[in-house]
DNA sequence: CAAGATGAATTACATTTGTCAAAGGACATG
DNA sequence: CATGTCCTTTGACAAATGTAATTCATCTTG
């Protein structure tokens, strides 16, 4: 029955957007109901069986691409079209999950740019092992990965779990993206930051922690995000950070974060109590991975600016109002 | 202006696609009309800058495809997802074209199919020579090709021009696809079917048609369709065969035609007055040029499979419909 | 066999979208 | 400077779409 309703949702799909009758004559052709057909091509565009897409090329990108490809020496950079907000007429009225309309866009963009690249990936690389950072920027790729089929490709945590459930934590990531494509997930069963350095080296000896940690260096493509370091970090929101851990971190000069790994303005992981007893494939490791940034949001610009400097990002996909203020920096 | 035309239809079109806003959303984000933003969306479709993409695999015709792919020696074989309409329920009221709304669909698919093979040829191909017939499939893919640059191109009709003038006689095709991709056309600039045998001889010695025809056998990939010979044929209805002339051609052998030459049941043209008088790339030209049946319709799966019979078609493009016809023959 | 659960058809409604006519500039042309 | 053309805005409306509530039929399960 699978099969029939595949055939019937791609049907629809045909009646509709080839064949350019509305839903009611796609109905009717098809002998269905329209809310039906209504139902069928929302589905159809959710699992990827009808895809839209908008042509990056015209929205006049490619200089500013060209310009962060070269100034960080990245394989490929891709930016989303730039909205020129002014910020200011912008309605800034953030809701409950805190974001703005604006933001709310930029993650979905830059998410889809993600979705592709990695989707690319997956179609050349055979099998491929994705390491995969978390938060909110790459929780949106996840929802652009359907319908891709990827059955030998390995998904792996770069990092410890975070107590806190939430859509976008390590391990639901990890696990919708091996859910979504037949590939096989892999986490680090532990927490992302241990309490004290002995429970690090406990944790980092099982074997199981120490197998993921394997196949984690083994990765041919790695996908991760930034986080600034405010108060309005996700980290300090989701409660992993003490407002005292800000200040301290603030004090040794960390100005952001990747997989929990706090660096400065040259992307050198900073001397830290938590640094030492996070739980995170290192930077060195990262240095040797093909690395690929996402960005999606111009208040990130400052700490991706200092990740890039650090020279482990190869590839770097980006919002286009924060590829605009990146390009302006000195 | 046209750069910055094309930036905010890019902008409107990744906000609503993309960013998930409705038009008044958008309309409002980028400072415009709800009005002007619905018009730029549909510009940006029109254009080809936005595009929507039906996953043809999940619509079960891969073994038709592969089946007629072997059946007749083919390179590749295309077909649209098959409707099953049965033939009774479905309306059957044609409109003032002539078309039922079944055929109205299968044109703009076959014609999507064409334009998608025709913009990958012309994409790999540099400099492409491209050789037409004529017919209400070839402009179907004429409307499908917007936003394909291709200035290097060369369009050529394989035939003479049709008396009436209607929108898909072989000098509005040229015409359209050389304007739209930026490249050249050319076109037979003499009658379809000449008078007499020495007009024929005349027409054909004149400079412009040797050059045209010398032009034709470079062709490096020729889109034709084919007509059924009965009195709804568009030849027929077009005025450029009288009742007489279809009975004599049955007579004759022939079963349908393709750039105004006339075959039987193996694919062979006929020995017929009109075909002795047609002026269009003859069949043993286009047998060593790589061409591409287009068939948009079940009532042609006789004369389509006649053409098939005669080894000079290397690609077929076909509706679904017409393709589960054709593979149920015998 | 009865009861519940599931999924689709039907209906109704709110929102979104497409389109048109009228009115208001901007701009080129005479 | 007047005039006409072209494009945009505005407001309004009709059509299409998304969605929820309800009913109905079918299938599962006890």
């Amino acid at each position: 029955m699978d099969e029939t309703d595949d055939t019937l949702m791609v049907k629809a799909a045909w009646l509709y957007h080839v064949g350019g009758l509305n839903q009611a004559e796609t109905a009717e052709r098809l002998g269905l109901t329209r809310a039906r057909v209504n139902r069928l091509l929302a589905d159809a565009l959710e699992e990827g069986v009808v895809s839209i897409t908008v042509d990056r090329q015209l929205a006049g990108m490619v200089p500013v691409e060209e310009a962060l490809r070269r100034r960080f020496g990245l394989d490929f950079c891709q930016a989303t079209p730039a909205l020129e907000l002014g910020g200011s007429d912008a309605p800034a009225g953030a809701d409950k999950t805190g974001l703005s309309p604006a933001q709310k866009v930029a993650f979905r963009a830059v998410g889809l740019l993600g979705a592709n690249h990695l989707r690319a990936h997956l179609a050349r690389e055979e099998p491929a092992t994705v390491g995969l950072g978390w938060g909110r920027t790459l929780e949106q790729m996840t929802l652009h990965m359907a319908g891709v089929s990827a059955p030998n490709a390995r998904f792996i945590s770069l990092m410890g779990s975070l107590t806190a459930n939430s859509a976008f934590n390590p391990f639901e990531l990890v696990h919708t993206l091996a859910k979504r494509t037949g590939g096989e997930g892999y986490f680090l069963p532990v927490p992302f930051i241990a309490d004290t350095l002995e429970d690090k080296q406990v944790l980092l000896s099982q074997r199981q922690v120490a197998k993921a940690l394997a196949i984690a260096g083994t990765a041919t493509l790695c996908m991760i995000s930034v986080g600034e370091l405010e108060e309005s970090a996700l980290l300090r929101r989701q409660g992993m950070l003490s407002a005292a851990d800000l200040d301290s971190l603030h004090a040794a000069g960390a100005v952001g974060d990747t997989n929990g790994i706090f660096f400065d303005a040259h992307g050198r992981p900073v001397e830290h109590p938590l640094n030492q007893r996070t739980i995170a494939v290192p930077f060195e490791v990262l240095r040797g991975l093909n690395v690929v940034l996402m960005v999606a949001s111009p208040e990130k610009t400052r700490a991706a600016a200092a990740l890039l400097a650090s020279g482990i990002v190869n590839g770097l996909i980006i919002d286009g109002d924060a590829a605009l203020s990146l390009a302006r920096q000195p």
